[in-house]
RNA sequence: GUCCCGUUCGUCUAGCCAGGCCUAGGACACCGGGUUUUCAUCCCGGCAACAGGGGUUCGAAUCCCCUACGGGACGCCA
C-alpha cells in the first residue's frame, strides 16, 4: 500500500455463536486503528457456514457492537460501495474470482470439492496428526510481514478447499476475495489466524493482488481458575452481552479491552475513548497472550463510574433502579440526583446500586441482621435511640442540613461527655437498616427530617 | 507428531528495538494500618517478577544460541 492510501480495515465476524470478548477486542482494535488513521471501518458478515449461522447471533453482533460504540462506516445498515456485506450474498463475486484461479490453472476437483493447487514438488508421507498417508507439497516459503511480530516465515504444504462439495465457498477463499474487492489495507485479527495467513498469501499471489498489511493480535486466555487455553464463548465473563446485562459502562469495557494486549506505554489506565484513539498504535500491541481478569475490569468500570457527571450518572442509574423496583418514573430528578451524588463515589457498580440506596426511596427496605445485632445488641440501645430522637426532633425542618445536624450531635456529645459518633451507628441502622452507606450526615440531610424521625420512632416502637 | 508464535510480580503491564539511569516502575488482587460511624469509598504501608542454562560485553531484563514451559494452527469451521 502507498503511504497516502486511505486506511481500510474490517471486522469480519461469523454469526455462529454468542459474541464474545475476544471478538469484541478484535473489533475494537480494528475500529481504533481506523479512527486513529482517519480510515474506514468495514463490518462484513462471514456467514458461509449455513449449518451454524443464525439470525439471532447476527443480531447479537450488531447490538453488541453498537453498545460498545463501535460504529461501522460500511456494512449492513451503513451501506457502502463494496457491498453486499453479507458473504451469503456475494456468490457472483466468488464465482468470478474462482474463474480467475481456474484460468490460471490453480483449481482442481476432488471428491466433489474444488481445491486450490499449490505450486511445488509433491510427495506422499505418513502424517502423525492425520494418522494417514497424505500428499504434501514443497511450496515456496512465504513471509508474513506482521506489524506486531515482524516477519514470520511459513511453508504451506497442502492443497486446500476453495469450494465445498455443497457448492459453498470456504473461509480462506471468500476472506481473501472480500479483502481484495473491499480494498482492505490492513488485516487485524487474532493470532489463531497467523498460520492461515500463508494460505491467504498464496491466494493473493494467484489472484494477482497485492496483499494487505497484517497484524496478528495475541489471544485472550482463560482465567487460570477456568482452565487452560484461549477464552471461549462458554467461559465465565466471556460474553459481551453479559456486561451489558450487568450494567457495565460501555466506555469501561472498551477501556479494559483496549488494555488487554495494548498499552499506552506510560502509566495511564483509565482513559476516555478520545485519548485511546489518539494514543493507539499497532506497534505497541503485546506479542504474548493475556489472561482475562474480571477484578481489573470491575476496577476500570468503577473508575469510569466515579468520573461521570452526576446528571449522566443519574441518567445511567435510573433504568437500573427502575428495573430493580427501587425507584421508578415517579421519583423526582432532583431528589434522585441528590441521593446518587452520595452513592456515586461509594458504589463500585451500577448493579450494586439498587441494593445500596433502596432505603432512600422506600420504607420497606431490607434489614441487615448483623447490623441489627451490632447496634441494638448493646445494653443502652434504647437509651441511645431516645437521645438521638430527641436531639433530631429539636432540629427544625428549615435548618435540616449536614452542618446543623453535625452541630446537634456535637452538643449532644458535649452534654453526655462523649464523642458525637457514639450515636451514629445506631442512628444509621435505624434509618437505613444497614451498617454501611454514604457519609452519615449528608445521608441524614438527603433522607430528610420526616423520614429520619419516622424511622427512629418506628424502631423505638418496635422495641417497646 | 509437524509448523508457527510467545515467556518481566498471582493478573494486566513499563523497561527490551538504540546494553549501564533497574537494589526492575505502575495498576488490579491480596495482606496490614489509618480516616468522625461503615469487613463496597478514600489514604498510607507491605507482599511479590526479569523461565533455566550457555555465550557476547568492562557491564545484559535488554544482544545471540540452546533447553524448558505456555499458546496457536494443522477442517469440505470461521
Amino acid at each position: 500500500m502507498s503511504s497516502t492510501e486511505k486506511v481500510r480495515v474490517r471486522f469480519a465476524p461469523s454469526p455462529t455463536g454468542y459474541f464474545h470478548i475476544g471478538g469484541a477486542r478484535t473489533a475494537l482494535f480494528n475500529w481504533l486503528f481506523a479512527r486513529r488513521h482517519d480510515g474506514v471501518f468495514v463490518l462484513r458478515v462471514e456467514d458461509t457456514d449455513k449449518e451454524r449461522n443464525t439470525p439471532e447471533y447476527l443480531n447479537l453482533i450488531y447490538e453488541s457492537l453498537r453498545w460498545l460504540g463501535l460504529d461501522w462506516d460500511e456494512g449492513p445498515f451503513a451501506g457502502g460501495d463494496c457491498g453486499p456485506y453479507l458473504q451469503s450474498e456475494r456468490g457472483d463475486i466468488y464465482r468470478a474470482h474462482l474463474d480467475k484461479l481456474r484460468a490460471a490453472g490453480r483449481v482442481f476437483e476432488k471428491e466433489g470439492a474444488l481445491f486450490f493447487r499449490l505450486e511445488g514438488e509433491r510427495h506422499t508421507a505418513y502424517d502423525e496428526y492425520h494418522k494417514a498417508e497424505i500428499e504434501k507439497v514443497k511450496s515456496a516459503p512465504v513471509v508474513i510481514d506482521d506489524m506486531i511480530r515482524g516477519p514470520v516465515e511459513r511453508v504451506e504444504e497442502r492443497d486446500f478447499v476453495l469450494v465445498r462439495s455443497d457448492g459453498e465457498p470456504t473461509f480462506h477463499f471468500v476472506n481473501v476475495v472480500d479483502d481484495i474487492t473491499m480494498g482492505i489495507t490492513h488485516v487485524i485479527r487474532g493470532e489463531d489466524h497467523l498460520s492461515n495467513t500463508s494460505k491467504h498469501l498464496h491466494l493473493y499471489a494467484a489472484l494477482g493482488a497485492a496483499p494487505p498489511r497484517f497484524a496478528h493480535l495475541p489471544l485472550i486466555l482463560k482465567d487460570r481458575a477456568h482452565g487452560q487455553g484461549k477464552m471461549s464463548k462458554r467461559d465465565k465473563g466471556a460474553l459481551v452481552e453479559e456486561y451489558r446485562a450487568r450494567h457495565y459502562l460501555p466506555a469501561a469495557v472498551r477501556n479494559f479491552l483496549a488494555l488487554l494486549g495494548w498499552s499506552p506505554k506510560d502509566d495511564s489506565e483509565v482513559m476516555d475513548i478520545g485519548e485511546i484513539i489518539e494514543r493507539f498504535r499497532l506497534e505497541d500491541v503485546q506479542k504474548s497472550p493475556a489472561r482475562f481478569d474480571e477484578k481489573k475490569m470491575d476496577h476500570i468500570n468503577f473508575e469510569h463510574l466515579k468520573r461521570l457527571p452526576t446528571e449522566t450518572y443519574a441518567w445511567c442509574a435510573r433504568p437500573v433502579l427502575d428495573a430493580a423496583g427501587v425507584a421508578g418514573d415517579d421519583v423526582e430528578e432532583d431528589y434522585l440526583q441528590r441521593v446518587l451524588a452520595l452513592c456515586q463515589e461509594k458504589v463500585d457498580s451500577l448493579a450494586n446500586l439498587p441494593d445500596f440506596c433502596a432505603y432512600f426511596f422506600t420504607d420497606d427496605y431490607r434489614e441487615d441482621e448483623k447490623a441489627r445485632k451490632k447496634t441494638l445488641g448493646k445494653p443502652d440501645a434504647a437509651q441511645t435511640l431516645a437521645e438521638v430522637t430527641e436531639t433530631l426532633e429539636a432540629v427544625p425542618a428549615a435548618g435540616w442540613n449536614a452542618a446543623t445536624l453535625g452541630a446537634a450531635f456535637e452538643s449532644l456529645a458535649a452534654a453526655k461527655d462523649n464523642k458525637p459518633f457514639a450515636w451514629w451507628p445506631l442512628t444509621r441502622f435505624a434509618v437505613s437498616g444497614v451498617a454501611a452507606g454514604p457519609d452519615f450526615l449528608p445521608m441524614l440531610e438527603v433522607l430528610g427530617r420526616e423520614r429520619v424521625l419516622a424511622r427512629l420512632n418506628r424502631l423505638r416502637g418496635s422495641l417497646a
